[in-house]
DNA sequence: ATTTTTATTTATCGTTTGATAATTAAATCG
DNA sequence: CGATTTAATTATCAAACGATAAATAAAAAT
């Protein structure tokens, strides 16, 4: 076999073993499922702990298409559309057995990754979300009044019904809503309902 | 040191220690931790699978307080005020580094003392809740019309808000608001008023 | 076809790991 | 106090594990 294929084999079983098993997984083990001997990953990777880090890189970088962004800030669409329309493209990504016990096993670890991950989330999504929020309410910009911590809060709020979805499902094994796309939508018809109702005691919070 | 002092103190050390470091946590490591051999962990439990066996039930037992199940359920009180004091006092016992990652490598891990417990939630909260949800919008109550898969779900949004907080902060390491107390209230308050949104449409879609 | 390169395997090393046996130290008891 | 039990340590085993070296098989090149 060609080095390029075993390679990628080498990196697409590796990932599925790992969302399994967690990173403690055995090579041996994980040898036996590719169906060759151990040492041979050798041949591909120094060590464990760099194919497990290129697992890391295949894993992470598939999951965020920057198109995404642009989903939530168009205001030519009602917010509830474009919400809604975010969030199942997200979850084509997200609702996966191999991403969400990867991004579970990365985060308990304390990998770098995964704050950097995080951080485009808040960047891309969070941030937006209170900043469209707060225009379908009349209240005043980012620019002006910058977001709080309470009020992130908020947008953490939906973030989580939609992806302890996903935590429920793949790292507890429970059973989940078979249309998944019409939970996502109760979630935000759910959140643009509510959020008003709190949104302005945050604000008001925040401010004193 | 007393036998029973000493199997206290080994417990609880290991439930820090697995709380960090996961399952795979080397015995040496947290005989070193306990300040003590390692052979002398082997006097107090046969093996380290017992030893961790143990850590579940001393974990899982004291998160889950009886009473609780009583607050949502008690119609005297406004359902808000019922939610916002479960959930507080369910926080006093989740919002905690140890449990969080206890309870999420061993849901990963596949261990059924997971299920066992998660079935308790659905038949102290998520099944109330949605039984209490059902009462304040006048719908038929689940005697006469079960809870379906997709109303479960409903629930299931309020628990995300509030668990996948702990997983942001104690999984990930993230910050969270400091007045935990008011994010909660802010949770149920949303859902309250975004809930009855979906509700009804949820029921339709059920019974056809 | 023979040589050379490269993919893969067999064999093995040095550590680490869960676990046991033998020994020492410290209580407990008559 | 001395005898006996019990807590804890030291020493060690056997298996498992990540990793390396040497040998073989399969392509590729000349």
């Amino acid at each position: 076999m060609g080095p390029k294929a075993r390679e990628a084999l080498i990196v697409e079983e590796a990932t599925n073993f790992f969302a399994e098993q967690g990173f403690e997984g055995k090579t041996r083990d994980l040898s036996k499922r590719l169906g060759v001997t151990q040492p041979l990953l050798y041949r591909y990777f120094p060590s464990k702990e760099s194919l497990i880090e290129r697992v890391y890189q295949d894993v992470y970088v598939k999951r965020w298409d920057p198109e995404w962004g642009g989903l939530i800030t168009d205001r030519s669409r009602p917010l509830a559309d474009r919400l809604i329309a975010f969030y199942k493209a997200y979850a084509g990504a997200i609702y996966d057995f191999v991403w969400v016990r990867i991004f579970l096993y990365s985060g308990l670890k304390g990998v770098d990754i995964n704050d950097r991950y995080l951080a485009i989330v808040k960047d891309k999504v969070l941030l937006p979300v209170c900043a469209e929020l707060r225009h379908e309410s009349g209240l005043p910009s980012p620019d002006t009044l910058p977001i709080g911590a309470e009020e992130l809060e908020l947008a953490w709020s939906l973030h989580g019904m939609f992806f302890y979805r996903a935590v429920r499902h793949f790292a507890y094994g429970l059973p989940i809503a078979e249309n998944t796309d019409q939970a996502i939508e109760n979630d935000v018809r759910l959140f643009l309902a509510g959020a008003p109702v709190v949104h302005r005691g945050i604000i008001e919070r925040a401010s004193t």
